[in-house]
DNA sequence: TTAGGGTTAG
């Protein structure tokens, strides 16, 4: 109570030292009771309400107004209405307060403009900037800045177009710029727009051609070749004094228009202006040195913040996370991370995406399941962020939780998540879902069509997936390199020499698109598939970038198939040369060896490759029984139904061969008796995995297998499999580790009550969820 | 009045 003290008057003149909405409310009774309530005394109270962002105190003073209301009052309220994200309100009042003769002074604009900014409103944001020029209030730093600000976020909105297509709205206006004699009319025209039949709703769809489309009413078109960051510099230019709020707008304006050489000039020129960098800089600055994978430089910002006492600013912490990650230092990532006093959802998300993008699946996971424990509401990005974990790792029921939640919370409309969504599936084995999900987007783009291609080529339907690619062509989503990855391995799984030939030409000559090691690799592995083994040799020796040892072992496996000795010794060689640790070389020279008989020297390469200290990573089968993984290796006896699986698949055996069906035993390139080859196939993991399937699931479901190598088609397996209706889907697991054998005993099993989601929050339901998602078997 | 994070890669 010691405001009481301090006498009205003095209150009244020096309004910020009113901190709180009772004090506030305590002085405007004050004034009602011993001043009356005249209007400039309560457009004064209505600018205090209006500061602390009171919206609703500031309105019932401001429609309690007798007279016309003050300057101070209108700038108030519009403030206010700024301040709260009512852009609209704001502009209206800006139009009243034109037309009841008010003239707008400086302090009124950065508001007017943030309005602007918000609706993304380009004409009137240009008729806002005439007007404050024609006030000549142009030279005020903070209606300056604010202008950079409108301008550089038009500007990023127009580079967004670029890259996505849209839909059509439903009115589109040409735009031309308006002159400035007729700017009064035009803004208040504008407002009449506002108010009338059809409200003005600027949701912006996208661009076409040279069209802004729109849904909702009239909004103008961007003017043709209209580059707005030129009127960023411009205003810069202009200013006749700069704050470092100036500089890191202009700053930030570059780095998001990919301008990254003109930004880092900035940043020098700062120094001589005097003026010294803040957190903003730094953290609008990081981002460069990731984009440019520039450790060094990125380091040195680093030194700076920490000399400077920025270390704890979590902006600049998740600009260093990020930027740690993208030079692939994830380690420095989280260490940075773990020093955070505070985190928020956006420190989550760099660190969650930083580690999957660097392969650390798991502690992405680990991560995530933490960010909710912590009660953090994940956003859109940390889902497209943790997605691809669910994809690479092949956890079709951890990506199906997470699909519950994110169409839940509506967080499907995105086109990344859509996209990760479509991956996700796709890897886990669910090819129809991942379509269906797919054919719902509304306007995929190329990552997503690629997504999609990409799945089906991993699945082996090559021809759906070149007719996918086919159609995204005809829809002008133009492919890019990974696109014409996807359509070259459909290819290559499909065996389709003729069509990869064609891709390999188009994207070279129609895209201008230089090939890299997955498009020769690709190639390569057709010719040599079909046989044209010297083509293939031939091939890889004109690549115009270095074979790797991997595109010369595509090759080696080709003359394993086709038994040419000669030429696989000769490739041999080249892997060994180039790639000395390839193991997979060894193995594949050891086999060629091994069926034809050449034992000893069959031998030689196994003892070659323990002479240099290497171990064949063991073939390893999981499938997940009842959200809980399985893994098996060959021979594995550890997994606690070995000896029911082992019944199971003798049983099966024993009918399988009673039905016809023969074994064929030429695949084991052991030097070992039939019958023993017989009993390897037996306890071969993926059999394993898949009578562990068949015997602790219901008849007729979909088996589900994931399998660390490359996988070979089933053959009479599969046909007896499908006689049982038992369907079988096998997933190779790209890029992912072969897990622990132990991942089948049982952990920390989850015994919660289902009914329980219910009655929860959404973080609360993801977190039940997740808890249920028995995380502990993959770390 | 200024700042940070995301999807596809045999």
């Amino acid at each position: 109570m010691s405001s009481i003290a301090i006498p009205l008057r003095s209150l009244l003149q020096n309004p910020s030292t009113i901190k709180s909405k009772h004090h506030a409310k305590q002085l405007h009774a004050q004034v009602l009771k011993t001043e009356g309530s005249s209007s400039s005394l309560m457009a004064t109270i209505l600018s205090i309400y209006s500061h602390l962002g009171f919206l609703h105190e500031s309105l019932i003073i401001f429609n309690t107004f007798t007279s016309l209301p003050t300057i101070i009052a209108w700038k108030s309220i519009i403030r206010c209405y700024t301040y709260h994200g009512l852009f609209k309100d704001s502009l209206t009042c800006f139009s009243n307060m034109r037309a009841s003769g008010k003239h707008p002074d400086h302090n009124v604009f950065p508001s007017v403009l943030k309005s602007c900014t918000g609706l993304m409103d380009f004409k009137l944001g240009e008729s806002v900037h005439g007007c404050i020029i024609r006030l000549g209030v142009d030279a005020d730093l903070y209606t300056g800045n604010a202008l950079m600000n409108m301008y550089c976020k038009f500007q990023s909105m127009d580079e967004g177009f670029d890259s996505q297509r849209f839909g059509s709205g439903n009115v589109d206006l040409v735009y031309e710029k308006i002159p400035e004699r007729k700017f009064e009319r035009s803004l208040d025209s504008e407002m009449d727009v506002e108010k009338g039949p059809h409200p003005r709703s600027l949701k912006v769809l996208g661009k076409n051609e040279n069209q802004l489309l729109v849904i909702g009413g009239v909004t103008p078109r961007r003017r043709k070749d209209m580059v707005y960051i030129e009127s960023v510099k411009k205003v810069f230019d202009m200013m006749p004094c700069k704050d470092i709020v100036s500089w890191n707008t202009v700053i930030a304006g570059y780095v998001h228009n990919g301008m990254c050489e003109e930004a880092l000039r900035t940043v020098r020129e700062i120094g001589k202006a005097n003026v010294m960098p803040d957190s903003f800089t730094l953290s609008s600055v990081l981002p460069i040195f990731a984009e440019y994978v520039d450790i060094s430089r990125g380091k040195e910002i680093h030194g700076y913040t920490l000399r400077h006492g920025f270390d704890s600013d979590d902006f600049i912490a998740s600009s260093l996370i990020d930027m740690y990650a993208k030079c692939t230092r994830v380690d420095d990532s989280l260490r940075i991370f773990h020093l955070l006093p505070q985190l928020d959802v956006i420190s989550w998300n760099s660190i969650i995406a930083g580690c999957v993008q660097n392969g650390l699946f798991d502690e992405g996971l680990k991560l995530f399941r933490q960010m909710l424990t912590a009660k953090v509401k994940p956003s859109n990005l940390t889902f497209s962020s943790i997605m691809p974990a669910c994809a690479h790792l092949t956890t079709l029921h951890l990506g199906k939780q997470l699909h519950g939640y994110i169409t839940q919370n509506g967080f499907d409309k995105n086109v990344f998540i859509a996209s990760a969504l479509v991956d996700m599936y796709a890897k886990c084995g669910n090819i129809r879902i991942a379509r269906s999900i797919f054919d719902k987007m509304v306007s995929p783009d190329m990552v997503s069509w690629t997504a999609m291609i990409m799945g089906y080529a991993l699945h082996g339907h090559a021809n759906e997936a070149l007719l996918l690619f086919h159609k995204m062509k005809m829809e002008n989503v133009r492919p890019n390199y990974v696109a014409f990855v996807a359509a070259l391995t459909a290819c290559s799984h499909g065996g389709l020499l003729d069509e990869a030939r064609m891709l390999f030409n188009c994207m070279i000559e129609d895209y201008g698109i230089s090939p890299g090691l997955e498009h020769y690799a690709a190639v390569a592995d057709l010719l040599g598939r079909a046989g044209k083994l010297e083509e293939a040799y031939e091939f890889i020796s004109k690549m115009h970038i270095r074979p790797t040892g991997s595109v010369w072992a595509t090759l080696l496996s080709s003359c394993r198939v086709h038994k040419n000795i000669e030429l696989a010794e000769k490739v041999g060689e080249k892997v060994f040369q180039i790639d000395p640790e390839n193991i997979g070389a060894y193995i594949l020279m050891s086999n060629i060896y091994s069926s034809a008989g050449r034992w000893k020297e069959a031998a030689k390469m196994r003892v070659a490759m323990k002479g240099r200290g290497m171990t064949k990573k063991p073939a390893c089968t999981w499938i997940e029984v009842k959200n809980k993984i399985h893994a098996f290796v060959a021979g594995d006896r550890s997994h606690p139904y070995y000896d029911r699986i082992n019944e199971a698949l003798k049983v099966m055996m024993e009918q399988m061969e009673r039905k016809g069906y023969v074994l064929n035993t030429d695949d084991v390139l052991h030097d070992v008796e039939v019958e023993q080859k017989r009993s390897l196939l037996c306890s071969h993991s993926e059999r394993l995995a898949i009578a562990f399937g068949i015997i602790s699931t219901p008849s007729g479901t979909t088996i589900r297998v994931t399998k660390n190598l490359r996988i070979s088609p089933f053959q009479g397996w599969e046909v007896f499999l499908w006689r049982l209706l038992v369907k079988v889907v096998q997933v190779p697991a790209y890029y992912s580790k072969p897990r622990n054998t132990n991942t089948h005993t049982n952990k920390g099993v989850h015994t919660g009550k289902e009914s329980q989601c219910k009655s929860l929050s959404p973080t609360d339901a993801a977190l039940f969820l997740l808890n249920q998602m028995q995380l502990g078997a993959y770390s």
